[in-house]
DNA sequence: GCAAATAATGTAAGCGTTTACATTTTAATT
DNA sequence: AATTAAAATGTAAACGCTTACATTATTTGC
């Protein structure tokens, strides 16, 4: 059986496949009764148009295309999940693909962009700074960067979490607590993120007037490890942080993991406080005090504002920068009594 | 500035079409002069040949498509990372949709599949049955299905978690801890995989001569707060039960909230084992024994058959069926005392 | 009942590739 | 040097749609 196409469905209809093409489409004049009986043999032939051939002649595929680093945790598939809804409303295609060594982002982004399989990328990548700026210049499509706190950030359309308020306000809760010696242990050097993140803890504490406390800043890497030994480091000196700002969530469960094989307890003797509001958090006991990032929102803000560029109902070469707000999530961790529980109870 | 072509570049190069078609698939006979300097060409402009129309003319997208229940945890990133690393290796595009509400998966994936914008698709769809048989039967391109315990699964291709025998297990070693009264908090009743675990958990106490008592199964729906009312509801009958299967880990989790909510303590009072190994069980405490299930791989192994079968290596129309086994994973939450601790410790 | 306006349909080019086949160029053989 | 085989290149159709423009049918106003 040899695939039908639109020829098929003219011939069967006795008309001419522009008419076929028009009632198909709903548009352009056609008789009522025309329109209802090709679609009818449409219907019963089981035929649907061939979008490669459409989106040849449009020149449109309706995908986007979205990069991401990694695919791995909440997060990532947060992301996808804001982009997939948006997607879904608004009648596109996704493809997606990550962008596995960094290396290859390149590669991927460029067959991407210029392939013409899609219309527009959503592209996150956290460390390539320089042949980014090279890459998007020379890009024929749009691109909407997520979470690039690059320097030339500014020239670019990037759809960020406020990563600096965020830190700076939870710090400000500590020190609403009566803490002085805050420590913090730091995310991975050049991560954007986790420079703002820091530039909040340090800016909170100025505004305070704290003075900053080297011996109280700890690298780290955003996972459970890092604050395992963050938190002994920390922990082991003396005088001991009042409190601790860990980086992301993932480094505060190693933090507990820490306390608990030290029989350390948390807030009594020490107050930790995250960043993320992963899943978890809430289930660790005391329940985390973090940061709420809007993830989701952050997938569907990207993918809105890059079906606005694609259909030209924004200007694609204008820059423009959004920084969405997190919001404080409250468990006892940092100190608080009354804070909320899990929902469901 | 217009966008640049074949033909342009042909143009330049003083060549025709074919020729620099040749030189850029490398492919058919052309003279390593010629090619060079097409290439050369190609590079300075920065030429990409447009996807879209080479699909069209070879009839062939390099894209499968993705078609999941929703796009949440840990679990569905999992499978994505299995067929995006696949599909990196192998060189395809990957297109990801959630299907949203259950009615529109129908339409969804026959868009996909008629639509020429793939060439295969893996499928999740853990309720849709009878509609299911129909779709798979009229669908023009190679699908495979995951996780789908249907009647007829045998008719199609189909990679599983060998949900059975991962239950049959974790009863196992129950049993082997001594405990007779073990109950279970199941899965939603019609999902394929809740039914299979249910089925090992019986096959288990049967092939041990424990006889099932009703008032030790319990309804649940794989979630949190499934588990903790599951939970309570259990260790509120006497006799107490010794031991609780619960039909996912999320569930496990509820368990424990609702174990420290009532100072019940396991495993003391009572054992806990889940299902799924998910991130967050080797944190609960104590740790929770569960079944591992490998699910990347099983994305891996999904893609890899539908490349298969799209490139005709083996027969699209022959059922195929695979069942991946899972793995035992041991802590402390039943009774074992020399487990393994996290990782990194 | 006729011209003009409008609606419905058809024709054919174009989207940017690949590829079967035809043609020309080059190399090999005598 | 002529003949033949092989290699390189070119031509044009095909892939399945959309759409500008041309044509034909229908309606409208007088």
């Amino acid at each position: 059986m040899t695939e039908i196409n639109i020829n098929e469905i003219a011939r069967r209809a006795g008309v001419s496949i522009a008419t076929v093409s028009r009632a198909l489409n709903n548009q352009g004049p056609i008789k009522e009764e025309t329109r209802r009986r090709i679609l009818q043999i449409v219907r019963e032939l089981n035929y649907t148009p061939n979008l490669i051939a459409r989106s040849l002649s449009k020149k449109k595929t309706d995908t986007i295309g979205v990069i991401l680093p990694e695919l791995v945790d909440e997060f990532f598939m947060d992301i996808i999940r804001g982009i997939d809804k948006e997607a879904y409303q608004t009648n596109h295609y996704v493809m997606i693909s990550s962008s596995h060594s960094q290396r290859n982002i390149v590669k991927t982004l460029l067959e991407f962009m210029s392939s013409g399989r899609v219309d527009g990328v959503i592209l996150m990548a956290p460390k390539i700074r320089q042949e980014l700026s090279e890459l998007l210049d020379k890009s024929k499509r749009p691109v909407v960067l997520l979470n690039c706190c690059n320097d030339k950030e500014n020239n670019y359309v990037c759809f960020n979490i406020d990563n600096y308020k965020g830190a700076f306000s939870v710090i400000e809760h500590l020190i609403g607590h009566g803490y002085q010696r805050i420590a913090m242990i730091r995310g991975p050097e050049g991560n954007c993120d986790a420079d703002e993140r820091f530039r909040g803890y340090q800016e909170a504490l100025k505004k305070h007037d704290i003075s900053l406390d080297n011996s109280l800043i700890v690298p780290g890497e955003f996972n459970e490890k890092s604050g395992y030994y963050g938190f002994l480091r920390l922990m082991n000196q003396s005088p001991k942080p009042e409190a601790i700002f860990t980086a992301n969530d993932m480094m505060a469960v190693g933090a507990y993991e820490a306390a608990r094989a030290g029989n350390i307890n948390i807030p009594a003797d020490v107050a930790v406080v995250g960043f993320d509001n992963i899943f978890l958090s809430r289930l660790l006991s005391p329940r985390l005090t973090t940061v709420h990032v809007p993830i989701v929102e952050l997938g569907v803000k990207a993918m809105r504002y890059l079906i606005k560029m694609i259909k030209g109902e924004v200007n694609s070469e204008e820059p423009y920068c959004e920084k969405l707000s997190t919001g404080l999530v409250i468990g006892g961790s940092c100190g608080c009594t009354n804070f909320q529980n899990p929902t469901f109870f």
